[in-house]
DNA sequence: TATCCAAAATCAACTTAGTTGCAAATATAA
DNA sequence: TTATATTTGCAACTAAGTTGATTTTGGATA
C-alpha cells in the first residue's frame, strides 16, 4: 500500500521500540495493495524469518489502538488491516462477494459524507467505515466467458 | 425495529415454509429496537422454547442469503442481523466503541451515497454499508459525571 | 388411516480466528 | 554485572460458527 513511510520514525513517534517483529508486520503492510488478514500477514512474515501467531496478533491489535493500523470488519469472519499513514488517509472500500477480494476506493466520497454522519443523536462519531459489496470487474469477466 | 410485517406472508413469497422455528427467528427479529447477535437472537427464542444454535445459525444464513435478512459485519467478532423488509430500507449504522451498542441511522445519506459508489473501476456493487464509530451519547454522559 | 418422503431440526464433533496466562528471552537501566 | 522491564514464545483455552450424519416432522400418496 505505501511503502513511503519511514517505520522506524513512525513507531519512534508511537514511543514503541522498533523491533524487528513489529518492523516486520509494517513492511507487510506497506507492501501490500490491499488491505491483509492476519493470517496472511503472519505467513508473510513466516516465509522470512519464524515467528508465534501471538505475537502478531498482539502486534496488530496493540498497533490499531494506537491508530498505526486501521482494522476492517468484513464479512469473513477474520478483519483486514491497512496502513493508517498520511499516505493511507481513511477510504471506502470495495468487496467482492464471489472472490472475497476487497479494493481500496476514492477517499473523496468519505471526506463528503463526514458533514452529513458526524454527530447524529448526540453520539460524538469518530470514524466512518464505508464498504461497498458486489461483483468485481475480475469475477464479472469470468462468469461473462 | 418492525412487527409491521406478515411474516408467514413474507415466507410465502420466498418459497419457504413458515416453520415455527423460522417464525420465532423473524418475531424476535421484529421486535428488536437494534440489529442483533446470532447469540442474542438464540437466547430469546430460548426464552420460550428449546432449540439448537445450528438450527438458528442455519436459519439466519438462508435468510441472509434470500435477502430477508442483513448481515452487519462489526469489530467484534459476531456479525449483526436486521430485518431487511421495506420498512427497514438499508441504513448507516452507529457503533459505540465504549459500549458496543449498535444503533440505525437515518438512511438518506446511504442513498446519495449510491451515486457516487455505484460501479467504481468496473464494479459492479450490489451493497453499500456505512459504519459510523465513536462514543454515543449514553457513554459520553457516564464519562461526564 | 397408514406409509412414505422431503424438508427441517438436532446432535456431536470440528474449525477458524483469535485470547489468556505464564515462562523464556532480549533489551535497557542502574 | 545485576536488576528490571519489555517483548516474544508456548500451550491451553474460548467464542462463534460449520460440518456431516442422524432423527423428527409435516404434509403427499397409497
Amino acid at each position: 500500500m505505501s511503502d513511503l513511510c519511514d517505520f522506524p520514525r513512525l513507531l519512534a513517534r508511537q514511543g514503541v521500540k522498533a523491533t524487528a517483529l513489529r518492523l516486520a508486520v509494517l513492511e507487510v503492510l506497506g507492501a501490500a495493495t490491499q488491505a491483509l488478514r492476519a493470517q496472511e500477514i503472519l505467513e508473510m512474515i513466516r516465509a522470512r524469518r519464524r515467528v508465534n501467531k501471538v505475537s502478531v496478533y498482539r502486534i496488530l491489535d496493540d498497533f490499531t489502538r494506537r491508530g498505526i493500523l486501521r482494522r476492517l470488519a468484513v464479512d469473513d469472519r477474520a478483519s483486514l488491516y491497512e496502513l493508517a499513514c498520511e499516505h493511507h488517509p481513511p477510504h471506502p472500500h470495495f468487496q467482492c462477494r464471489q472472490c472475497g477480494q476487497v479494493q481500496c476506493l476514492d477517499p473523496a466520497p468519505l471526506s463528503r459524507m463526514w458533514a452529513e454522519l458526524q454527530g447524529p443523536l448526540g453520539n460524538r462519531a469518530d470514524r466512518i467505515d464505508i464498504r461497498v459489496a458486489g461483483i468485481c470487474h475480475k469475477c464479472r469477466e469470468i462468469a461473462e466467458n
